[in-house]
DNA sequence: AATGCACGCCAC
DNA sequence: AAACGTGGCGTGCATT
């Protein structure tokens, strides 16, 4: 697919933008064409070759496509060779393969990668890396399925461009009322909401330590042992267990002081603003590639921890709808098929895999299916969770042993690698010198405890990386998929927020319908992309709602 | 005053 | 149910 696509190359440079064309990919991809362009002339040069339907190779694409979104153009295809290299040198890690990123000019590359599309690389640069990674490519195992992160990624780095140029829909009066309902009103600057100052006062009356600040577990620590209230620390599921009048008033403080801060009145001035089209919208930047499994990171407004309690402020604009669609369950499906676990795909078949699990008599309740799995992703080690393992090992010995024996591998030091070929990274050198440590001749019990609760957590983290990475693939064609689909519906729905397994797109009301079934569709379509034929399904929960808050 | 870390809580 | 995976971020607090 990507052989007979073909290419262009752009690359900034002092006397304009370079654009040279490969008439098709592949191994020496035929430079057919090359030109140079004045920036503000780009935008209507990109318009005009993308009725070609060409990949566009470049850099960052964080850095290259914003400004050709704020002039009106979007692209369909491109190679983020920042994303792309990270993935492929990991890939390749190991010698020889390494050996084709040996050359000189790919050490200057890595010396440079920092001042990727801050400073642009000169055009013969951006080639010469484009052709290194065609190479790394072919000699990289299972080059199929590493070809298809690239795509995946790439196409991932075009949608948070356009997500972050788009924003999401925030409806400040709906915000403010969820705010007053919860806090009172709006303080003067430098005062608190009157809500947080009434529980406070009632804390510090209960336990009669009439100076207290909240905030600071330090003192709160002291002050309920001056209560005679023995608690190890102040998280609020501990203090949920104790018997005490002060308890409920400081739980409620800890939940309401944690909305002020986080998403209060502070946050909507300094992260929703009106666009130019008169439509407010908060603009987080998300960040590809950001989270070490191929998740996406966000910077600015936390906008991977919106709560609940504020959902309700994303509005769609009048005229226009929210479709909200989450994977159920979409960890434990994605271990099924990457174990070809046929079992656990049967179970998994109905819209609740953890219904599917009780009804088979793997266990005995929802809720020890969900603990049990969950604890089978994360290594769980202590509680009901570890004491139901053996049976999900009995009933599913093929998927829990795919990420048993990741464990194993992250506890030897070694590298795992998720479904397409994302290869996790190696412990640092303060790991490797613990393990040292412990296998010395003279080496105490100590050393060789803390080795082991070394090599233990780094297995644990090898264990979440095949199921987190192989999910983050499978959600990256998710949403690459739809976002071709949405284009073909007119191009006016689009994605306005992503969170792991769940997409929103805001559309015309006219279009909600089809939205919702281009959503399933392409549900289906990133299941065979990524495992073919094995029946392992990824049901949605499908919503459209006027406002995020109603979607669940 | 700036910086870094610990804590705690939010999301998945 | 318990504190086991990935993150961002606000606060307090010690250090520079």
């Amino acid at each position: 697919m990507t052989g007979a696509r073909a290419e262009v190359v752009l690359a900034a440079a002092a006397d304009g933008v370079h654009l040279t064309v490969l008439a098709r990919g592949g191994p020496g991809g035929a430079t057919s064409a090359h030109e140079v362009v004045p920036p503000r002339d780009l935008p209507a040069r990109v318009r005009e070759l993308e009725t070609a339907h060409p990949r566009w190779v470049w850099a960052d694409t964080a850095t290259s496509y914003p400004p050709l979104l704020r002039a009106g153009v979007r692209v369909e295809r491109c190679h983020d060779l920042r994303l792309c290299r990270s993935i492929l040198r990991a890939a390749l890690g190991a010698p020889p393969l390494s050996e084709v990123w040996d050359s000189a000019a790919a050490d200057e590359l890595a010396d440079a990668l920092p001042l990727f599309g801050a400073q642009p690389l000169p055009p013969e640069e951006v080639l010469a890396e484009r052709e290194r990674q065609r190479a790394a490519l072919a000699h990289a195992p299972e080059p199929g399925r590493l070809a298809t992160l690239l795509a995946a990624e790439s196409a991932g780095a075009l949608i948070a461009a356009e997500m972050s140029h788009d924003g999401l829909p925030w409806s400040v009066p709906a915000h403010e009322r969820i705010l007053a309902d919860l806090l009172g009103p709006r303080p003067r600057p430098g005062f608190r909401p009157a809500a947080l100052e009434r529980l406070q006062e009632q804390v510090r009356t209960e336990l009669a330590a009439p100076r207290l600040n909240p905030d600071s577990p330090v003192e709160l620590l002291r002050a309920l042992r001056g209560a005679g209230i023995e608690a190890r620390t102040t998280r609020s599921w501990e203090l949920r267990e104790i018997e005490h009048p002060a308890i409920a008033p400081l739980l409620e403080y800890k939940k309401l002081a944690r909305l002020h801060t986080a998403n209060g009145w502070a946050w909507l001035d300094a992260w929703v603003h009106t666009d130019p089209d008169g439509r407010t919208r908060f603009h987080p930047e998300y960040v590809p590639g950001g989270v070490v499994t191929g998740r996406w990171a966000t910077r600015g407004g936390g906008a991977l921890q919106l709560p609940r309690q504020v959902r309700g402020a994303v509005v769609a604009d009048p005229g226009w709808t929210l479709v909200v669609a989450d994977v159920a369950q979409l960890e434990p499906r994605v271990l099924a098929a990457m174990a070809r676990d046929e079992r656990m795909a049967e179970a998994a078949r109905g819209r609740d895999l953890y219904q599917g699990l009780v009804d088979r008599g793997v266990v005995d309740t929802r809720a020890h299916a969900k603990v049990a799995m969950l604890g089978a992703l994360y290594g769980a080690t202590t509680g009901a969770s570890a004491e139901l393992m053996p049976r999900l090992v009995r009933a599913f010995p093929r998927a829990i042993g795919v990420v048993e024996d990741a464990a194993r591998r992250g506890e030897a030091g070694d590298v795992v690698r998720t479904w397409l070929g994302r290869t996790s990274p190696l412990p640092p050198a303060s790991w490797n010198a613990v393990q040292r440590r412990a296998s010395e001749q003279d080496a105490t019990a100590a050393d060789r405890r803390r080795a082991g609760q070394r090599a233990r957590d780094w297995g644990r983290f090898t264990r979440n990386f095949v199921v987190q990475g192989t999910a983050a693939e499978w959600a990256l064609c998710w949403m690459a998929d739809l976002r071709g689909r949405l284009r073909e519906l007119g191009g006016e729905p689009h994605l306005v927020f992503f969170l792991h397994d769940e997409v929103v797109v805001l559309t015309p009301d006219a279009l909600a319908d089809d939205v919702a079934t281009a959503v399933g569709a392409a549900a289906a379509s990133a299941g065979r992309l990524l495992f073919g034929t094995f029946p392992v399904d990824f049901p949605l929960d499908v919503a459209i709602v006027d406002d995020y808050g109603k979607a669940d």
